[in-house]
DNA sequence: GCCGTTTTCGGCCCGACTGTTTTCAGTCG
């Protein structure tokens, strides 16, 4: 799977290492070690590392050279150390010499699924296999068959994990995923003696991107759930199969995994399959710490190994003296001590969402007129809506003159007097200028209700001159909201390199509000967000409709805003029209 | 390699499934 490439940093003439990178070095240093033999939790140690890096929301890099260090949960002395060289020197002279062990190729065999460390070290030191292409022409000709706990059976289910690999790409977006085990769930809910199913795993902690779809259910007779799945239209083939679990390839991509469990143990089994890894573990810390151990059955007396089922997850979290934690917060990233201190925070929800900040008609790049808009948005139960078509500066949105401006107003004018109580505001989504001007004059800004701008060219720029312009706009007095503020587009699109916390605190500064933008771009991402809200600035949610039915991206904002701890107090898109406007007033 | 109301060593979450095995290692989630 290939991960998306670390960006170029190239702020003034001494290039900053960022945290994509680090994270990209540690993590490959954690598969060398494996190759290599090494003991497991040094490799966990590494990615652990490499994982706090990639989320840290500031330049780890920048804050070493500062010499102000951040303090990076999971470092030692010893990672603290290569931490420091990277941010230095931008390389490390421990990955160049494992390097020099380890051929590239190896690492790419790592990533097939079925294909571990050891087969990977098997594989090389017996016929001298150091890369996919001399893997595949190996299992073809037959000699993996004959290195001891290999077999024919294996050579083939290698050839075809390369095969799919070649295949499939990137992660799944949520967007997809849940389009995919929409009717997964409803064929398998329909199977008698089912009583409960339900996505599990990372799409039930709605992260962005989705590798594995997991499935779990309830029911007093697994092998027909089993056999129901197993036989779907939908899945292509299926990998393997117990009493108790099964996983299939589907038609449209991704893999499957089902789990069935009793009723009764619904609660630990939801729990368990729902992860995260690291909010798992630390789940099982704390029934160690009373006497039991935990696995998706249930809690276990270890001196009497009696074993208590929980059907709900409630249950669960009550034996261990915590809160229910939402699925979307359990990352291990505090949320274990929130929910023990009965601090976790009141998530935004759906329901507490009143409008929608950013949608676009056929005046510009949108494909529906205002009114099919504005109605699709009644009908979803918003209050009101913004419409934010193009600025002229993006032309291949077809962006509105000042003229336009004008015909546009007259248009929701007559629309508002027919749809209301219903509103539709009048907003834009403007050009910030490459060189950090706005791309309408300021009497004309001053006559819209809402103003979001975006950052749509001049990509290539630095970190300070990208910062800069950001700023810029925000310093305007019409610039209610930045849109899509990172420029990312989920596995199309890396984020671009700003100095965020310069960023939040002007947003807090000037009360300019940050998006969570639901489309396929997912941005802020919630990592960013949480840092945004933390330093101080509101946030909204909103779809970037360019057609009726993409207003249902929202909700993927706001799935991103509970991953990011925020209530409907950090929102705009929560309050009410007249309450909206009064604060950009 | 990290970490400590089991602190400076000896742990580090727990179980299912597969494949190649006569009791288990490897991989995965």
């Amino acid at each position: 799977m290939p991960r998306a490439r670390s960006v170029t940093r190239s702020s003034g003439t001494d290039a900053i290492i960022s945290n994509a990178e680090i994270a990209r070095v540690f993590n490959e240093i954690g598969d060398m070690l494996e190759i290599l033999g090494e003991v497991v939790y040094k490799s966990v140690a590494y990615r652990r590392v490499a994982e706090a890096v990639e989320r840290h929301p500031e330049e780890v890099a920048v804050l070493f050279r500062r010499g102000t260090p951040p303090v990076i949960p999971g470092a030692g002395p010893a990672l603290t150390a290569k931490l420091a060289e990277l941010a230095e020197t931008g390389e490390l002279e421990y990955h160049r010499g494992l390097r020099a062990q380890v051929p590239a190729g190896l690492l790419e065999i790592l990533r097939l699924p079925g294909v571990g460390p050891k087969t990977v070290r098997l594989v090389n030191v017996e016929l001298g296999v150091d890369s996919i292409d001399a893997l595949r022409a190996a299992a073809e000709s037959g000699r993996l068959r004959g290195l001891r706990g290999l077999s024919w059976r294996t050579e083939s289910a290698i050839l075809d994990a390369i095969g799919r690999m070649a295949q499939q790409g990137e992660r799944l977006l949520i967007h997809d995923a849940d389009a995919l085990v929409m009717p997964l769930l409803e064929s398998l809910r329909e199977v008698r003696g089912v009583r409960r199913a339900e996505a599990a795993g990372s799409l039930r902690r709605r992260r962005p991107t989705i590798g594995d779809l997991d499935l779990l259910v309830a029911t007093d007779d697994p092998a027909a759930v089993i056999a129901t799945l197993d036989g779907l239209q939908a899945v292509e083939r299926v990998l393997s199969a117990g009493t108790g679990r099964s996983s299939v390839v589907l038609r449209d991509g991704p893999r499957v995994d089902l789990m069935v469990c009793p009723p009764a143990a619904w609660g630990s089994h939801l729990v368990h399959f729902t992860g995260s890894r690291d909010h798992n573990v630390a789940l099982r810390g704390l029934a160690l710490d009373r006497g039991w151990s935990l696995s998706e059955k249930g809690f276990k007396v270890i001196h009497s190994g009696e074993l208590l089922p929980d059907a709900e997850e409630r249950d669960v979290y009550e034996r261990l003296g915590l809160e229910w934690v939402p699925p979307e917060l359990r990352e291990a990233d505090g949320e274990i001590e929130a929910a023990g201190a009965g601090r976790l925070p009141r998530l935004v929800t759906v329901d507490d969402v009143r409008g929608d900040t950013h949608t676009h008609s056929n005046w510009t790049d949108g494909v529906d007129s205002i009114e099919a808009m504005a109605r699709a948005a009644r009908d979803r139960g918003h209050e009101y809506m913004v419409l934010t078509d193009h600025s002229p500066s993006l032309g291949v949105a077809r962006g509105l003159s000042p003229e336009r401006v004008e015909q546009q107003r007259v248009e929701i004018d007559r629309l508002n007097a027919e749809l209301g109580p219903f509103r539709i505001l009048h907003g834009t989504e403007l050009e910030i200028l490459a060189d950090g001007r706005l791309d309408y004059p300021d009497e004309l800004l001053a006559r819209f209700e809402v103003v979001i701008a975006s950052v749509h060219t001049g990509r290539g720029q630095s970190s300070e001159q990208l910062t800069a312009r950001a700023l810029a706009a925000m310093a305007s007095p019409h610039v209610d909201v930045i849109a899509h503020p990172s420029g990312r587009i989920v596995n199309r699109r890396d984020p671009l390199p700003f100095d965020w916390p310069r960023v939040f605190e002007a947003a807090a500064r000037t009360g300019t509000a940050l998006e969570i933008n639901g489309s396929p771009r997912l941005d802020l991402d919630d990592g960013l967000a949480r840092a945004a809200a933390r330093a101080g600035a509101m946030l909204t949610v909103s779809s970037d409709a360019h057609r009726t039915e993409e207003l249902g991206q929202q909700r993927y904002a706001v799935d991103l805003a509970r991953r990011a701890w925020l209530g409907p107090e950090n929102l705009l898109a929560t309050r009410s029209a007249a309450a909206l406007l009064e604060r950009l007033s």
